[in-house]
DNA sequence: TATGAATGAGTGTTCATTCAT
DNA sequence: GATGAATGAACACTCATTCAT
């Protein structure tokens, strides 16, 4: 029963991003439990709290948005290499959890969660040094306000349904901010 | 009397920007009715329905925020008045209203309050176009990726306090990236 | 309204009189509402907390029980005084008042009846008294121990139908104890 | 494995005991499985519904009762032995189990656990009936009254912790009470 | 056979909304 | 017309009990 253990919560965490995604905290934990097919005392055996199952949840994405922003950081072109991870951050970060409502519950967003999100901005740092030094993006720019910005696109893509062309634009945008003039 | 409810209306509006800034869409209406200093029924007098309350305080967000845009647009130079009008908006924007949690309702934003938008978005185009027919900002660049960046700062700002360094800087990187290279 | 809303109060608390007194602190806030006569809502506007609508219990409890002994104290014969304490304590504070499942909250019995509580101790303490100077009643007998009795009584009555007989006969016992040898 | 079980079942009786005496009814299962250092399961396989856990416990603890109860009818001085009886099951009845609490479930006592509890009154009956033949206690005096009076004092120090100083005044007193004058 | 995971009914509590004053 | 009390549906969370391993 280990492994049905192990199979529901991972039906319950896929549950909770999307119910999440789509309602923010307001989302209900029965709603979840329904998406997940199991009943809901089996998702606060799971996680004892809502709160606990949002940590979870951000905790989740955070991991999963780490992973990919280290394969982008491997292209070789420095700049590119910001490219693809300004893109793949404001997309798959984006993928409708409304990070910002949150905030709401008293203790704002969990220790463990924020820990995350500080290894995520490692990875952007680390990319962002790399192309700066290659010169190919201004010195002055620093991980702060390109972080300020992919979130900012994430969250607004989450909250709303942005038509993917002026999302690329913005991004473009974006991209040509930050290189030397 | 008819004094008294246009006093009590505003005074309710204004308990709603407030209360719905800090919680979102979250935010009780007994809350509100508290902070503007009247009884429950009173608000439902005045708006039948918490969307409809929700719907109100949004037109008179954007209202004000028209106004302000109005201001900026009338500023001597076409790209200080991009600029100013950027800044402003982002910063009032922001004025602590949770826009994304109010998609949670089932209609989403309510036609009302996009009609007020897109007046609003009306006047950031006029902005535009100047500046880029005096050349000081890239033909290609539309309105549609500015607006996007700009309600995308704004509730980033709104669902967390941003350092106004950063922010600044954020806003500066913007206005770099839409100048002709 | 308002005078809706104090019989409402009046209901509530006869409700919960008795729901608490069948089934101790587990009785649930549902059936006294349903006992009521009114909505579950209601109960809470009243007592914004379960342990709320206890301690009011208690408090309406006590100050009963602190009346009724009031005027047994009244009565001319110091020991007559005594007897008819007791048993009036007894036989109301028994009123299916399970006075100790309330002590399982995690904060136990609220200061304010607690203070009640002591009140009413006051009262046995200056009858008694009043007979240990006629001396009628043994002077190492302490409030302490009386009030236990009256208090062990009262909870055994109210746990478990008694027979008045048996009662009767244990109070008799007890007013025998305390008289001087 | 007949052995484990029946080491199992001692465990999970003492935990139930322990639970069941420091909440009451209240006490939940998984507690004590907890304690017992059982899974769930096993505490069902042994007794098929929390009642009849509770009936066992019950059970267990009048047995033990009566054990003490009897050695303490050997003593020699009649009117010693109800003093020792009495302070016996006060202090061990006590042993922190709120009977009264008990009554929640729809049958009340079950109907095993009031035969133990008439086995432990006959057991007291006999020491009161020679004492009384002794003419140590007064003829009047019923085993109903005295019971009625172990009863609530056991229940009363189970439910609140009771100075011993002051029980044991209580007791003083009903024992001064019963005897003739 | 013992385990621990799953379950659903139940509990305390909140909130948008409706009525009686 | 304004008030505040009343309402019931919803939600987070618990617990006795059952089932798969």
């Amino acid at each position: 029963m280990r492994n049905d253990a192990r199979h529901n919560r991972k039906q319950i965490l896929a549950a909770a991003e999307s119910v999440f995604g789509e309602h923010g905290a307001t989302g209900s934990t029965e709603e979840v439990a329904r998406r997940a097919g199991v009943g809901i005392a089996t998702v606060f055996r799971h996680f004892p709290t809502k709160s606990a199952l949002l940590e979870a949840t951000l905790l989740a994405h955070f991991a999963e948005l780490r992973r990919q922003a280290n394969e982008s950081a491997d292209t070789g072109d420095p700049f590119e290499a910001v490219c693809a991870l300004v893109r793949v951050m404001v997309e798959t970060g984006a993928t409708k959890l409304a990070l910002a409502t949150l905030l709401d519950a008293d203790g704002g967003i969990p220790a463990s969660a924020l820990t995350a999100s500080e290894e995520l901005r490692a990875v952007v740092d680390t990319v962002l040094s790399r192309a700066r030094a290659a010169g190919v993006v201004r010195a002055s720019v620093s991980v702060d306000e390109i972080y300020l910005l992919i979130r900012a696109l994430a969250q607004a893509s989450a909250s709303q349904p942005t038509d993917t062309v002026t999302m690329s634009r913005a991004i473009d945008i974006i991209l040509a901010g930050i290189q030397p003039t």
